[in-house]
DNA sequence: TTCAAAATCATTCTTTTTCATTCAAAAAAC
DNA sequence: GTTTTTTGAATGAAAAAGAATGATTTTGAA
């Protein structure tokens, strides 16, 4: 059997289920095991299933969304739940930086519609542009990897602009180092973009904490956190910094 | 059994299912397996499928017109014709600008790996990036319909850039009248664009002949035009006014 | 909770299948 | 009749699939 058949086997087994075990999934193509794995692992690479122990299962952030049963689950992923908090900081009329990056990427279904965005990922556009947003690119390189704008062109762009209000991802929020990315490039548009904003927030999980990247973007007092789960110890560290909100389920 | 005869059989093969297998064409056309092989890298190359480990698979990206199967897939569709000659003008080292449209996208696979690219088609961007190909974004306004970024934003990142060639397709090409498009907010761009290259190209097939858009880009002598086939009376009335190139089958 | 059995997993290795390339024969074009 | 194009066969190379191993996770009973 085919490789492309038997995804199409696989994926339409999950438009059924929210979960198929691999053993089904073996009878089903008559294939083995192994191979059935290595499916999956492509499946999930490509973001159209994730994968569990046992099988595999339907990923919610994918498709149709029964949306607003969605919404008010109590199940959202962590990440999701960030991101709808800091969409909910968006007002209508609002005129707001997106960074790039998937943390900021999750907002877009959480936001109003009647506001402005301007952003250096390529990757919201889409979605941005589904949701008649009207949204705004900065120029610059487009970095193969995160398919983010950097670089001068992308400082250039946005010294036309004035925000609202600004989301940032990060990779290192330290209570000493403040705000970092691996990329230098990328850190002088975070920073720029903060800058430009009235309001600025970072928004993250909580494996950031304490972690230090090479670039720096900012001091912790220059924005505002997002985040989910932080332990009590941690977040009084940071508290007398900077802004913080914690998210809870 | 003859060459159309047989890939007529594979694509009506994969009308039915969306993969199948070499050796169920070898058996549907009476051909050996070296002759299907070559037959499914010519339909490959005419983007009529896509080849997968163990025979071929629909793809997915659009459903083709039935006109295109008729045509044998060496002759390449007039689009990928004019798009492979204007690749081909481009040398290894060049800097160039892409407008954005669907046209100029048939460029990519033309392309050396060389260059650095500047362009405002966001839909451009992958491809390219796929093809390690140094992109630039510029800023400005996402249309929603073409996913070309224009305005003010556009118009201020192209001012940062020169150009060895830019190549743009048009909506209109009047010997009196220029070249046109619907937008004017376009317009601009392509203008800006023209003016920084030394260099300049329109693609277009011969469609956009004697048309009038509502918004002018330049005049007909500001860039060379590269079509494919041409009455020879307009061909003549063109001639005298600029340069332009008939790509032939 | 803790432990051990069962199930599942990642990894590696082997076998099988498919692929690209080359070359010669057949067919078609000139 | 010669040249060009198309086809089929043979080769080693590459990829995918299957099978086996030990590690990891889950499960359920003590």
């Amino acid at each position: 059997m085919l490789e492309p058949e038997r995804h199409q086997i696989i994926l339409e087994a999950l438009k059924v289920k929210n979960s198929v075990k691999l053993q089904e999934l073996v009878e089903l193509t008559n294939s083995s095991e192994s191979t059935i794995r290595r499916d999956l692992i492509q499946l999930e690479q490509g973001k159209f299933l994730k994968r569990v122990h046992g099988g595999a299962a339907r990923l919610q952030g994918k498709l149709q969304e029964p949306s607003m049963t969605e919404k008010s689950s109590k199940n959202l992923q962590p990440k999701r739940q960030i991101a709808q908090y800091a969409g909910s900081l968006v007002e209508e009329g609002d005129c707001i930086y997106m960074d790039a990056g998937s943390t900021i990427f999750e907002m877009i279904p959480f936001l109003p519609e009647n506001i402005v965005v301007v952003t250096n990922g390529l990757t919201h556009v889409n979605e941005l542009l589904e949701k008649n947003i009207k949204t705004f690119l900065i120029g610059g390189y487009a970095k193969p990897s995160t398919k983010a704008l950097i670089g001068r062109g992308a400082l250039d762009s946005l010294e036309h602009y004035r925000f609202d209000k600004c989301f940032m991802g990060v990779n290192g929020i330290h209570s000493q180092f403040g705000y970092t990315t691996p990329d230098p490039e990328e850190a002088m548009v975070k920073e720029l973009a903060i800058s430009l904003s009235r309001e600025a927030y970072v928004v993250s999980d909580e494996s950031k904490f304490s972690e230090i990247a090479f670039a720096k973007i900012a001091d912790l007092h220059s924005a505002a956190i997002i985040t989910n789960e932080l332990d009590p110890d941690t977040l009084e560290q940071y508290h007398s910094k900077t802004k913080i909100k914690v998210v809870t389920s």
